[in-house]
DNA sequence: TGTTAAATTGTCAAATTATGATAAAAATAG
DNA sequence: CTATTTTTATCATAATTTGACAATTTAACA
């Protein structure tokens, strides 16, 4: 294991049960030297990752709010989805809620509260099970088979536990139920008293890979009619993906891939003189 | 420069305007070959805080967003001003802000939408610049002394750039006058559409060093009477103050500062966050 | 404010491990 | 399927990390 991994599983230390620790803790925990483990820290926090709590102790620093606002403000999906979602809110009233793969893992990209406060809102960030909540298993079904074979291979542990993934088969045929019907519905499977549609927004043209959802009480869902929701939520995909292809033609703000190396010329036969450094 | 630095280097690359790089950039850009470039960014990624994005390039990865979710979901101070700040903001009709100093940066850390938007509203995470706008001049005006030295010697170029601090004497006499006034109104400094009202919420014995703010736009301003502003960011203060120690009083959740080691010269075994100090 | 304990950084030899050049292997495009 | 690009592996070299210990700064507390 290498020093940057090292380095980097303190970051993995910090949870919400626990999170600040001492260097000392720190030492323990990674198996090294007291000083190794303040070098750690004191790296972490020079780039701000970290910093210095009460009582000799670390925490979160105030990079990790930097760096997910430099995310938002470049989120091509939540760029161009400020309106619709804005729209949809006021005219459901109910949370509007949008999620999106990361690799192995389902977050909570944005959540906007709806007008009647529907008690659990942790907003952004929030990490969701892999095969419960609406948002996840749309989000499955429309998952190209080969990653989804991944997903569940690695976190088969996690699929067993639920009968909707008890096994393969089993998952396959209820996200094919899923993606013929172009929605899902969860019934307090999250929070009991809450009700929830999603709808897929995937592109994958636009490399997206998301799930938009609305989310409201069990005793408002009684006076509520679905099919209603379910259009207010295609009309919002329909609104939020040509967004997206309006702002790629545009040679506009920061969607930019950025800059292959076209600085010095070529950068690796110019430079003779290259290997003298360190 | 160890590895450890130059590796958390490549984060800062990533900008608003670069928000993607490829390994081949950074090998230029960091001076280091591109095998070691890719094995920066591989660890990165392997964390979460770098993901692939499209032809070739790296981007900013979900552990940011999981990470800033952490520090929010263990903030005391929203914790604890969350109802305050609903209730502000529905009574007033303004945006309400939030501010905290961490270091040497002043960061927007909470940013509630009035029921007028406001237009430029970045939320949660946006880098105040330290001696302009009502929120810094605020929290500024609260800051320990030795600290305010150390951040204008930091940063004499930007001071000198504000009529505000254009020199030290004049900086302490401004803040002196806020100090006394006990909050800070802002016309259009930042926005010049936009009127503002800050005051403190600093609490030396929670370590809270933030401030509260109100934004609305100058015709609404017109209308409005700015001591019931300033009567309701007080009455919050007071409540949200309240609602911290009564937090710390509890033995409730995640407060406490955590462990340090505890079953001396025994690394692994139990619990990290075992004992008990102080 | 002075005193004491704790937290943090410096020093330095030993050796682990990061590094670059080159080559092989995936991944992606055409 | 081939061709190009992106990414990882291999390996010798030496730079850098590491831990023990000491020095120093910082915080706790009277």
């Amino acid at each position: 294991m290498s020093s940057l991994s090292r380095m980097l599983a303190v970051l993995d230390l910090l949870t919400a049960e626990a999170p600040a620790w001492t260097a000392e803790a720190v030492a323990q925990k990674l198996d090294c030297s007291l000083p190794t483990a303040y070098r750690y820290v004191r790296e972490l926090a020079a780039a701000g990752l970290l910093r210095r709590g009460s009582g000799g102790t670390y925490v979160l620093g105030p990079r990790a709010i930097e760096l997910d606002y430099q995310m938002r403000v470049t989120d091509p999906v939540l760029l161009a989805g400020r309106g619709a979602f804005q729209s949809l809110c006021e005219s459901t009233g109910c949370d509007v809620v949008l999620a999106s793969v990361y690799g192995d893992r389902i977050i909570t990209i944005h959540q906007l509260q709806g007008s009647e406060g529907v008690s659990a809102t942790y907003g952004r960030g929030r990490r969701m099970p892999l095969f419960r909540g609406m948002l996840s298993k749309v989000l499955l079904a429309a998952m190209p088979r080969a990653q989804l074979r991944r997903l569940h291979r690695l976190h088969e542990a996690e699929a067993r536990k639920e009968a909707f993934a008890k096994d393969w088969d089993t998952l396959l045929a209820n996200l094919k139920a899923i993606r013929s019907a172009g929605h899902c519905v969860s019934y307090g499977e999250l929070d009991p008293d809450l009700v929830g549609v999603a709808v897929p927004l995937v592109s994958r043209e636009h490399e997206i890979e998301a799930a938009l959802g609305l989310i409201i009480t069990r005793k408002r869902f009684a006076l509520t009619d679905l099919e209603r929701m379910l259009q207010g939520l295609n009309e919002a995909v329909v609104q939020i993906i040509a967004g997206l292809s309006a702002a790629e033609s545009m040679p506009g703000v920061p969607v930019k891939p950025a800059a292959k190396a076209s600085a010095a010329t070529k950068p690796a036969a110019a430079n003779p003189t290259a290997t003298e450094h360190h």
